[in-house]
DNA sequence: CTCTTGATCTTCT
DNA sequence: GAAGATCAAGAGC
């Protein structure tokens, strides 16, 4: 440790009203842009959501496309609910659940822009540039810690917290990444010029 | 900078 | 047996 005197912990952005459950009972399409700027917290730590990606059951990319499965089931319950999934056998992905119990439709949390717990999400990735922290689907749930344990919290509940962005941030739009079915719809979204994202849009 | 590859769990064919 | 909502490391330019 190089730091031989301690200084003032930067402070992080003032935090918006807490999102209800109901914030998520509306259509994937709305809830999805709406997320970007908001702030998600695992037991403290996280950070600005800066890039997502909405999925339905009525489209082939979607894990729901084919009914229900015991990996899936969270999809098809009520919105406002965590569903945690093993992406490539290795990593965990995040998504939260929208619009009502059967609709099967949830937004995709790709990236964070880090705020809140920066030593800790250093410390679960390892010795790291802070942008690479929470740039990826699989990055941010290693950084805050989210396994398959978290599948099917509530999230506005601990220890999951969500907290509505104060100002509406200038949002791009893009095809999803990643996937090789319905390719072509553009229901990714992100916070533009954000140096935060998986990719540029 | 881009391209390739290995890691290895769940679902589907 | 193969593919997939991924990531990191290594080779090459």
């Amino acid at each position: 440790m190089a730091q031989s005197r301690t200084f003032p912990t930067p402070a992080a952005p003032k935090l918006g009203k807490p999102l209800k459950r109901a914030f998520f009972a509306r259509s994937v399409h709305e809830v999805a842009p709406d997320l970007i700027g908001a702030t998600l917290l695992v037991n403290g730590v996280g950070g600005l959501i800066v890039e997502v990606e909405a999925y339905h059951h009525t489209e082939p990319a979607a894990h729901s496309y084919r009914g229900p499965t015991p990996r899936n089931q969270i999809m098809f319950g009520p919105p406002g609910f965590a569903y945690v999934y093993r992406s490539y056998g290795i990593h965990w992905c995040v998504n939260f659940v929208c619009e009502k119990a059967g609709s099967a439709s949830a937004v995709l949390i790709r990236a964070l822009e880090p705020t809140h717990g920066i030593p800790a999400m250093r410390s679960r990735r390892g010795l790291r540039d802070e942008r690479a922290l929470c740039s990826g689907p699989g990055k941010l749930t290693e950084a805050l810690g989210i396994t398959i344990a978290h599948n099917g919290l509530a999230l506005d509940a601990p220890p999951i917290a969500l907290y509505a962005r104060r100002e509406k941030p200038e949002i791009a739009a893009g095809v999803r990444i990643g996937i090789t079915k319905a390719v072509e719809l553009p229901w990714r979204y992100g916070l533009k010029g954000s140096k935060f994202l998986s990719k540029p849009f």
